[in-house]
DNA sequence: AGTATGTAGTTGATCCTTCAACAAGATAGA
DNA sequence: TCTATCTTGTTGAAGGATCAACTACATACT
């Protein structure tokens, strides 16, 4: 005999919250992304590559690290930073103590490329989400999300 | 003489929360899309196609209307209804009135793939997102991404 | 030293999304 | 009617993400 556990099903209003996060999210995200691409040749996911390296010491990060700040998986920071290579925005600097280790090094270029994204991106948070919305409200989102990240971040499998 | 809007940077406290957002949206979404995957072989966005479909009069809608109720591009959701139609989860049929019309039908089999689908998917988003999120939060963060789906919808160019 | 196991990063195939171009039916105006 | 224009939906190519397999270095154990 085995035993079940019963779904938990969602209220009404919770659904109709989780409904407006999911459509939020989607168009917040595609018009951040389209705004970005647009002006600056840069995707959401570049540019939040780009803001890790841009804040670290030396402007670089080790690739496993850099996958893990920005939660995408190694394979997909590889691939990313490829593209970034090809533009001169990012090189490939070997590591000192770790044989196997690479970082990711923002260029000047690249820095003055992020530095004109982040105009756009800061304008269009601003202009699509905290503009309109209470700051006790986003304080709120805030809790939660920063909630979901500690109970998810690295949890994948 | 052209007038420079200034950019309005970010408080320290609305970046935090804005990665936390960032942040917590990727790998929710990340793990609502894996064990979806995982557990009966439907995406995220192949998954709220099906829910939409099964709440409709006849289990049909028609390719713009549903592009437009899941803010996906026309293109996309041809490109996903084609999938699910080989896996006979749906069925394409001509639109009585309109000649150019196409719809979507959930199919009895594609019915009983999203019921079981279901049960992972909402309890997944209980037990990431809500268990631990005071009601309060959840209902300002259902407030806020309301106005941003009300604001953006279907204004990407 | 030698072996096993773990970790860092890459690669190429496959799948999904985007984009531009297109076909065909609808609509409106001369 | 004839033409122009708009809307619907599709197509194929190109770009990006995922996945499994792989190389190479590091660590630990004997």
């Amino acid at each position: 005999m085995e035993t079940t556990t019963a779904t938990p099903w969602l209220t009404a209003e919770q659904q109709r919250i989780w409904r407006a996060f999911l459509g939020g999210t989607t168009v917040l995200m595609d018009r951040l992304d389209r705004d970005l691409r647009a002006a600056h040749g840069l995707s959401m996911p570049e540019y939040e590559i780009l803001v890790r390296l841009s804040e670290a010491p030396g402007r670089a990060i080790r690739m496993a690290e850099l996958a893990d700040a920005v939660a995408h998986s190694r394979s997909r920071v590889t691939h990313t930073i490829a593209r970034l290579e090809r533009e001169n925005i990012v090189v490939r600097g070997q590591c000192a103590e770790d044989g196997r280790g690479v970082s990711a090094v923002l260029t000047d270029h690249g820095f003055s490329v992020l530095e004109a994204a982040a105009h756009t991106h800061v304008q269009g948070v601003h202009d699509y989400l905290i503009e309109n919305a209470d700051p006790a409200d986003f304080a709120a989102m805030g809790r939660i999300m920063q909630n979901v990240v500690e109970h998810l971040h690295g949890k994948n499998f």
